[in-house]
DNA sequence: CATCCGTGGAA
DNA sequence: TTTCCAAGGAT
């Protein structure tokens, strides 16, 4: 109990002189944070990079300073901004909280009362609960989960590991300050007690850390073996007439739920027709890798001369490439020469479009 | 408990 | 080029 101390006592000693400056961030000793922002930045946090979500965050915070203009936006704006960040349930979800909260008044201010909304686990409601409302919660993340791991030397892979960490980590909680020092650990895994070469000699709570004496901090945490991806294919459409491109919003349930898209084939071998009939030009391929399968994706152009059986046709001056998931977004950059090109027959060989992404 | 769900940067 | 992975959640 006094070793666990110690450790959450250094720890928020070296965030105190060591703490990243980030926008949903508020200084050390600060104390609550807006609990808008702090779901907001968790939420785009979850499995997404620092640097990711920098930019993401500025323009969502500056298009609905609280959650109850997040709340008012339609759909479809929400996921336009969301477009290249990847997770695109996290969006929908976002909405679908914002308007919970908007409704209720104000976000829950218990952890049980968070969880229960759309989007937010075990994870996120720890954190809005220490971050926003100081209360001492006990938050685990991948960071964490690291630091933990290598604190007490665990042998046992993860995810198996993961209630040991858990009843670990809730002893080293403090009392006081609960969110800098969930702000701290996490700031120690991402600078310090990083995943391939942990700085340790200049941890600050390095004494205590079983894996360093060990010698075998960089071997942890151990993890059980991950599956390989598969590869598949599929085929996606982009028609276009003289002034504007067919595109589609995707299904709210799977694979970029609720983007907006260029009409495709699945991804595994079924067989949708083409969402016009044109004479459809092999355009070139597009490689791209999810988390679970490795995608070839081949593009097919067309001029349109019927009218599309699916999709809507979307006027070229009010198209923007930005509200694409990178996916579709990687077939538009490979035709987007061709179809500005067959716009313009009068346009020169010489004068090549440029790309916009 | 295993699987599904994006993306881009770093080593 | 390949591999890993980053403040996870829903089912």
């Amino acid at each position: 109990m006094r070793d666990s101390r110690v450790i959450s006592v250094e720890l928020l000693d070296w965030y105190d002189r060591h703490a990243r400056i980030l926008p949903w961030r508020s200084l050390p000793g600060q104390g609550q944070t807006d609990p808008y922002r702090v779901w907001l930045s968790e939420v785009m946090l979850q499995q997404t990079t620092v640097a990711a979500v920098k930019s993401y965050f500025e323009r969502f915070t500056s298009l609905w300073p609280t959650v109850h203009d997040l709340a008012a936006a339609e759909d479809s704006q929400v996921m336009a901004e969301w477009a290249g960040l990847g997770y695109y349930a996290r969006a929908r979800n976002l909405v679908a909280c914002a308007r919970t909260v908007s409704a209720l008044g104000a976000f829950p201010t218990t952890r049980d009362g968070l969880a229960a909304l759309p989007g937010i686990g075990p994870y996120t409601s720890a954190a809005i609960s220490a971050i926003a409302f100081d209360l001492p919660e006990t938050v685990v993340d991948g960071n964490v989960e690291r630091v933990i791991s290598r604190l007490f030397a665990l042998e046992t892979p993860l995810p198996a590991s993961k209630p040991e960490i858990y009843e670990l980590a809730g002893l080293l909680t403090p009392a006081a300050r609960p969110g800098d020092y969930a702000q701290a650990m996490m700031d120690l895994g991402a600078t310090i007690c990083t995943p391939r070469n942990p700085a340790c000699g200049i941890c600050p709570v390095n004494n205590g850390c079983q894996a360093r004496i060990q010698g075998i901090a960089a071997e942890l945490p151990r993890k059980a073996p991950k599956k390989a991806k598969p590869q598949r294919a599929g085929t996606v459409w982009i028609g276009f007439t003289q002034d504007a491109v067919l595109v589609e919003t995707r299904p709210e349930k799977g694979l970029l739920g609720g983007t907006l898209a260029f009409p495709s084939t699945g991804w595994d071998g079924s067989a949708l027709e083409p969402p016009a009939m044109a004479d459809w030009q092999d355009s070139g391929l597009v490689r791209h890798v999810f988390t679970h399968f490795a995608l070839d994706l081949t593009v097919m152009t067309a001029k349109l001369t019927t009218p599309p059986v699916r999709g809507r046709l979307v006027a070229i001056d009010k198209f923007s490439p930005s509200a694409l998931p990178g996916l579709m977004r990687k077939a538009w950059s490979l035709v987007q020469p061709i179809q500005a090109r067959q716009r313009s027959p009068i346009a020169k060989a010489s004068q090549h479009p440029t790309r916009d992404d």
